[in-house]
RNA sequence: GCGCCCGUAGCUCAGCCGGACAGAGCAUCGGCCUUCUAAGCCGAGGGUCACAGGUUCGAGUCCUGUCGGGCGCGCCA
């Protein structure tokens, strides 16, 4: 809750080293880095001095070394840099306390304390399945809700449904030609009609008037149309709680695009007295571009049906008046950047002072996933097969004698969704990756199930024994300690890093750094019983390394987490 | 054609606001179950950081151009 140990002691480095120089510390801040492992903790260069002192810069270095000076950093000269190096006492200690007073919630905040952060994500179209790609702004907006919340936000995920749109007039039309009437409420039916819909729409340009008509009639309020929409959004929206339910996910808000019928023509009448309307080729446009060279925003079709991009002005404004927002994400593939820098342009020229509040969260594509060409795996079928495959080797451990769950399908279902969801959250946002079954199924190297595993194997430790009340950190001087206890010191500056780039890899990452520092660590034991957490004969030491692992499970809890990755206590 | 994004080991990717020798996982090869759970650990090989200029004391990182790839560019969302 406090700030983080690492950024205290980076700060004051700063501090000291700034007063030496008679510099203001905003300066000198910036040019304090982490070091490589080697050389320290911190760096600071003196190249840029140079100039300046009219000296070489080692001998800069070595005098600002000997006149620099602060409690817990062991500052030492090393040619033009001058490094720090974190004292073992008192900042193990400290480190230790920290992670494990927090608990799960180490690397929390108060930097959002009194804010409020909207975010779109998930927001399938219905009406199509919830398709594996469609994991991406799932997980990505989950986890960015609860690194926010995290740092003390008031978030308001809102899973924007797609429930409104010419997607249904497909449906519809296909559902009269192809369509099993006894089968209306089965998604898996309406996917396959769908699919022959749209296939058939592309080649067939009356049968796609009739999907924008029964649109159209929609708009109009016609009570058929809005019946079988009504039906078909309800069994779309019981079949995604079910995924949402699998992946821990709760939205604070279901509000689909049909929430705005009826309230587009109010924000269009406001863009045409603050920015102005025309029409063009019959349809109604945005009179100025929101930049130069840019195509037009369409508000409104030949047909007088809405577009989109009107539903999403409405909802931007509605989410305004309702939130006050301090941010607004929308957690959207990238592939509809343009589509965002308009509606956002619009709202900015309309005069609303808040449009640059708001974010697209963009993310790279999956490929070799069509819904339009019915080349898709559905991730409840990935989930399933991800479960499946966990729970084989669950029952191998079970019979081992290794584990001893009553409930290895639930334990398999942790892990194997851990798998998928890890799989995609520890890649930078803006990758693309194509599918892959062996791919996204794994469990080795650097997946969820390794972090899981490292956390489970710290519990299991944690049941075998205790950690005192007190304990000396000063006994944790191995080299794999140490360097852990860095990696537990960095967690919460992973964490910060994370909401300001609204980028949940570097937790992600940052998580296989802690668990593989653990793995080592702890795998010493193997050879050498008096490298194992439950070391024999010394209770001073063995107490050390307890509250470490324990402060291992919190970062690792915390972190899985945030991620939305359930943390089995043993697998 | 125009716009946005990307181009780092065989494959998938990290590389912070430019700084000390370019890293990890997978795959390959070789070790470690007399293990606190081997979903683990250790070691080896493997890279002109697409290419060419520029800025800088210093560029994988910033700028320009070229090439290659992805996506987008009016009545789908």
């Amino acid at each position: 809750m406090s700030e983080p140990i690492y950024a205290r002691y980076r700060s004051a480095f700063a501090q000291a080293l700034a007063k030496a120089l008679n510099s203001p510390v905003e300066e000198v801040e910036p040019q304090v880095k982490p070091a490589e492992a080697a050389h320290g903790d911190l760096t600071f260069a003196t190249f840029h001095l140079a100039k300046a002192q009219r000296k070489a810069p080692p001998a800069i270095a070595s005098a600002l070394a000997s006149s620099v000076s602060v409690p817990g950093l062991e500052i030492v000269p090393a040619g033009p840099y001058v490094n720090a190096r974190f004292a073992l006492t008192p900042f193990t200690a400290e480190v230790i306390d920290a992670a494990r007073a927090e608990g799960r919630s180490y690397g929390s905040a108060e930097s959002g304390r009194g804010k409020t952060v909207v975010i779109d994500y998930s927001s399938p179209n219905i009406a199509k399945p919830i398709a594996y790609h469609h994991i991406r702004s799932t997980v990505i907006g989950h986890s960015l809700a609860n690194l926010y919340r995290s740092q003390g936000y008031r978030v308001e995920g809102i899973n924007y449904l797609g429930d409104w749109g010419k997607q249904f007039g497909l449906v519809a039309a296909g559902f009269e030609e192809y369509g099993d009437p006894s089968r209306k409420g089965d998604l898996a039916h309406l996917v396959e009609v769908y699919i022959k819909a749209n296939d058939r729409a592309e080649r067939e340009p009356a049968f796609d008037d009739r999907a924008r008509d029964f649109f159209r009639r929609m708009e109009a309020g016609e009570a058929v149309a809005l019946s079988f929409w009504r039906e078909v959004r309800e069994s779309s929206v019981r079949e995604l709680e079910k995924i949402y339910a699998r992946l821990g996910v709760r939205f604070e808000h279901y509000q689909g695009e049909s929430l705005y019928q009826g309230k587009t023509e109010a924000v269009i009448e406001e863009i045409a007295r603050t920015v102005g309307v025309k029409q063009s080729q019959g349809a109604l446009i945005v009179d100025m571009p929101y930049a130069e060279g840019e195509p037009p925003v369409l508000l409104k079709k030949a047909d007088g049906s809405t577009l989109y991009a009107t539903r999403d002005l409405a909802a931007a404004i509605d989410r305004h008046q309702r939130f006050g927002f301090d941010r607004s994400l929308y957690v959207i593939s990238t592939d509809q950047s343009l589509h965002c820098r308009q509606f956002f342009g619009v709202l900015e020229r309309m005069g609303k002072e808040w449009a640059d509040r708001l974010v697209h969260v963009n993310f790279g594509r999956v490929h070799g996933m069509s819904t339009r060409k019915g080349k898709i795996e559905l991730l409840n079928d990935v989930l399933d097969e991800a479960r499946n495959r966990a729970l084989e080797k669950v029952k191998e451990n079970i019979l081992a004698g290794r584990i001893h769950t009553a409930d290895p399908e639930g334990l398999a279902e942790q892990i194997g969704v851990g798998a998928i969801v890890f799989g995609d959250l520890k890649n930078r946002r803006i990758t693309d990756y194509t599918f892959d079954w062996e791919d996204v199924l794994s469990m080795e190297g650097h997946s969820g199930p390794y972090l899981q595993y490292a956390h489970a194997r710290a519990c299991s430790i944690l049941e075998k024994g205790r950690p005192p009340a007190g304990y000396e950190a000063g006994r944790l001087t191995l080299p794999e300690e140490q360097a852990l206890v860095r990696t537990v010191a960095r967690f919460p500056i992973a964490v910060r890093e994370a909401v300001e780039q609204d980028e949940p890899s570097v937790v992600a990452r940052h998580l296989l750094d802690v668990a593989a520092a653990f793995s080592r660590w702890y795998t010493l034991g193997n050879q050498d019983r008096s490298k194992r957490v439950l070391v024999e004969e010394d209770d001073s030491l063995r107490g050390a390394r307890l509250a470490l692992t324990d402060a291992v499970r919190a970062t690792l809890a915390s972190g899985l987490s945030l991620l939305g990755v359930a943390t089995p206590e043993e697998m």
